[in-house]
DNA sequence: AACCTGGAAACATAT
DNA sequence: TCATATGTTTCCAGG
């Protein structure tokens, strides 16, 4: 535990910048947040974030050792200055301990000090002011930041998580409108309802008011204007990332170019979520605590703060749940099991936080997912009972095996819920993964939280060929209206349906280092209505033709109409439709499950390079399939030798038509032409030298940052050869991607496009390339935009990164200026287009006009 | 009796 | 502002 904090402290460095950003940021949320307890959190925050960031350097492979940088508590410092008001912050830890000590209810605010002043909180606040809630938003409504937040949402979401706990706390103390709907009800309702027991169900929820989804900022206010307590607790965990990601990004960002800056940044956002769980910064946890602070007590049983902030962080769900649940036993111990029995190995040593992106395979290891899930699962409320485990497509379950390992030492593979859509991988915050028993199950699991997020740890055992079969994991679905109102969470819950299984295993390697793996399902869409009536592509029998097309493709999947129309787009940078052509639908080889199309011409059939367009299914106005990417080929089939910043790009794309296409384009920036996979490697490489060269670039740009900090350690060691193979397998890729695993998310977001474009996350190796799902990972943003990229569909539209302030110098930094021109825009404008299919893109949409404001 | 589910009514929000 | 379309969450009932 403690290495975690420590290494976390290490990671400071990061911190130190992330102030500076903040500062900017923080005015503004201050106000919004007006109370905004959260403050202190920001302060937090940064611990968090620095460690990730450092983290991210040290990445998977950190040294296992406890890491190094224990003794940085320098990230506490810098928090300080981030928070203005590290007394604050100081107080609040100490206080929310206190407070937690007394209950969680009762908890008032430590926040009443915390908040003190907005200012400190800024940073934070602007996270938590979102996070406070819908009303801060309401309040900031100006403030895109917190929306914009989206990109690192995820993390956050989880860190924020604090929603009940803090919710609960503030309400208490802040008295004000406790319950109002942060607080109250709905949060707790998450955390502790989803965790610990249900509630009635719908007064509370309701009460949140549904949701208020922040954008509007009408909505908010409805239910309460105080969020802003709220967001005190949240805060902490909040507000790195809110400060990173959206607006103060944003404007930060164009004021701040540094590199530092940038990895403060990338710190923020994913300590904030994540958490990192074990990793996670002091002061994270302090703040955590807070909320948390039943819990802490509780769980201490370790002792030390660290593992209790860990513990606590966890939230309150967190604790409540160990409680509940399984207690806290949960963590420390596990019962039953042989395997449980067992200390852990790796559990101490700060991992990475659950919204990094990791590669799935390194040197001769490597995750699969050898029996992909269903692609739909109903999840159940808590008001409900539990709807089964996730299962196969074939019957049976989903099964997950590591490759390449050789020890006699047993494992432990880690699954937690995340996200489906276009963004970095991260986890759900509307989801959760649930622990299922019986007769029926035979895999045996033990469930642990890790920054609001439940993670479920299953044995990989040699005997087993380290092949699990996941029979132990259905999905939660948190309300919307509960997980909205967290203080830091950014992501709405409407229409925000699907989701992907993540497994994770770290491996302890002789040298001390630890290489962390991670490989994503193919996305599953678990609700009810929309199972039902959206039509979903599973698999594509071509992924690419040449422009002049007319060949035939069938489309497997699920809900196909008989008037079910497939129609192809190419996006402009800007990311208007510059093309756009119904195919051709074979209706006498109709089935609900598949459809049989005539591949459209190509607008020109010149092109002299690959052309990455997509498709989509459309069942209705408001019923279509996510974008499916397809690839335009010259005539003279040309390898995939990118000659232009562009063509690399839809090379890239092609390979795997769904996730790796985006990346690339993020990577653009970076090395330039090399081919997705190269890159990886290359970024890993470059990683060092950007970061210290220049840090500035960074700044905005995704590129850059993330690479820098994180990558460096990474570099040499994990990349394997894998890396190197350039080799366009589709499915491969992703994980080869991951090898740049060192990279971390957060900073990422930016850093995220480059890196992990690979959408390492996003599938492994044994999902469909054709699918969606690893689109999603792709998303660039390079600029915070990272959220607006839309989507797998846009393959162009990535490009955009250029827009906002920061991803442009980066690019041109890197080299690939071209390449970044290209870079893909998503603008709101789209909305149109786009549907407004995902709550993400809407997101981003919102996120990207904001930022436009920002920086106009 | 406890789980799982599928279905759908009751709610809510978005258009 | 109202009506309709959609999306979410809670209930019910059967296996």
């Amino acid at each position: 535990m403690k290495s975690a904090d420590e290494d976390a402290y290490s990671y400071t460095p990061n911190i130190s910048l992330s102030l500076q950003l903040s500062s900017p940021c923080l005015p503004t949320q201050y106000h919004n947040l007006q109370t905004s307890p959260s403050i202190s959190v920001s302060i937090s925050q940064p611990s968090s974030f620095s460690p990730s960031e450092d983290m991210g350097s040290m990445g998977y492979y950190q040294s296992s050792g406890p890491n190094g940088a224990p003794a940085l508590e320098s990230p506490r410092i810098e928090i300080t200055a981030y928070g203005q008001f590290p007394e604050d912050e100081v107080e609040e830890n100490n206080a929310p301990v206190a407070k937690r000590v007394n209950s969680v209810v009762t908890l008032t605010l430590p926040s009443g000090e915390g908040y003190r002043d907005p200012s400190c909180l800024s940073p934070a606040s602007s996270v938590s002011s979102r996070s406070c809630h819908s009303e801060a938003s309401s309040y900031e409504s100006g403030y895109s930041c917190n929306y914009d937040n989206s990109p690192q949402n995820s993390p956050w979401q989880s860190p924020c998580v604090s929603p009940k706990g803090s919710s609960s706390l503030l309400s208490g103390t802040l008295g004000t409108s406790p319950r109002q709907s942060p607080t109250g009800s709905p949060r707790t309702s998450v955390t502790d309802e989803s965790w610990t027991a249900p509630r009635g169900s719908r007064s509370n929820s309701p009460c949140v008011g549904k949701r208020k989804y922040s954008f509007s900022g009408n909505a908010s206010h409805k239910y309460h204007p105080y969020s802003p307590n709220q967001s005190p607790g949240l805060s902490p965990q909040t507000s790195p990332r809110l400060s990173m990601t959206e607006d103060t990004w944003l404007s930060n960002t164009n004021q701040y170019t540094n590199s530092a800056i940038v990895a403060a940044i990338n710190a923020l956002s994913t300590d904030g979520m994540t958490d990192i769980g074990e990793g996670i910064p002091l002061k994270t946890r302090k703040t955590s605590m807070e909320h948390s602070a039943s819990v802490s007590l509780k769980i201490e049983p370790g002792g030390e703060e660290t593992g209790s902030a860990e513990l606590c962080h966890e939230d309150y769900s967190t604790s409540r749940l160990a409680f509940k649940k399984e207690g806290y036993t949960s963590f420390l111990d596990v019962p039953h099991h042989p395997y449980w029995s067992k200390p852990k190995p790796y559990i101490s040593p700060s991992l990475p936080a659950l919204d990094w992106q990791l590669p799935s395979s390194s040197g001769p290891y490597s995750l699969q997912i050898e029996v992909q899930p269903k692609s739909h699962h109903r999840a159940h409320y808590e008001t409900e009972g539990s709807r089964g485990a996730v299962k196969a497509l074939a019957g049976g379950h989903p099964v997950v095996q590591l490759h390449g390992y050789m020890e006699s030492e047993p494992l432990t593979l880690q699954l937690f819920i995340g996200t489906a859509d276009d963004r970095l991988l991260r986890p759900h915050a509307f989801y959760q993964v649930h622990r299922i028993t019986g007769k029926t199950v035979s895999t045996p699991s033990h469930e642990i939280m890790q920054a609001n997020t439940k993670v479920l740890e299953i044995p990989l055992l040699p005997e087993s060929n380290m092949r699990a079969i996941i029979d132990c994991a259905g999905i939660l679905k948190l309300r919307n209206s509960d997980i909205e109102l967290r203080k830091g969470e950014t992501d709405i819950g409407r229409k925000n349906t699907r989701v992907r299984m993540v497994f994770r295993v770290h491996i302890n390697q002789p040298n001390g280092r630890t290489v962390s793996l991670q490989v994503a399902s193919n996305p599953i869409e678990c609700s009810q209505r929309s199972a039902q009536e959206l039509p979903l592509v599973d698999r594509q029998s071509v992924d690419s033709c040449s422009a002049t097309g007319g060949e035939r493709m069938l489309i497997s999947g699920h809900n196909f109409q008989l008037d079910s129309k497939v129609v192809f787009v190419e996006k402009g940078q800007d990311g208007h439709h510059i093309w756009e052509m119904e195919a051709k639908v074979e209706k006498d080889s109709f089935k609900p499950t598949a459809l049989l199309v005539e591949i459209p011409t190509y607008r020109n059939q010149r092109i002299s390079s690959p052309v990455l367009v997509n498709f989509y299914i459309c069942n209705g106005k408001r019923k279509r399939s996510q974008y499916q990417r397809f690839t335009y080929l010259p005539f003279p089939t040309i390898k995939t030798e990118p000659h232009d910043d562009y063509e690399l790009p839809r090379l890239c794309a092609q390979q795997h038509s769904t996730s790796l296409a985006k990346p690339y384009y993020a990577l653009q920036a970076v090395p330039a032409m090399m081919p997705s996979e190269h890159r990886a490697c290359v970024t890993a490489t470059y990683g060092p030298q950007r970061l210290t060269a220049k840090p500035s670039s960074l700044s905005c740009s995704s590129s850059s940052p993330s690479t820098s900090p994180k990558l460096q350690d990474l570099s040499p060691t994990h990349f394997s050869p894998q890396c190197l193979s350039p080799g366009p397998n589709p499915g491969l890729q992703p994980s080869d991607i991951s090898h740049v695993s060192a990279i971390q998310p957060t900073p990422g977001r930016y850093q995220q496009s480059v890196l992990y474009p690979s959408g390492s996350a996003s599938s492994s190796p044994g999902s469909h390339p054709s699918t969606p799902s690893s689109a999603p990972e792709l998303i660039f943003t390079p600029s915070h935009s990272l959220t607006q990229s839309p989507v797998t569909g846009e393959a162009t539209e990535l490009p955009k990164v250029p827009v906002r302030s920061g991803p442009t110098p980066l690019l041109q930094d890197e080299g690939a200026p071209a390449t970044l021109s290209i870079s893909i825009k998503q603008e709101p404008q789209e909305l149109d287009q786009m549907y407004l299919d995902d709550v993400n893109e809407i997101i981003r949409n919102d996120l990207s006009s904001i930022s436009v404001h920002t920086h106009a």
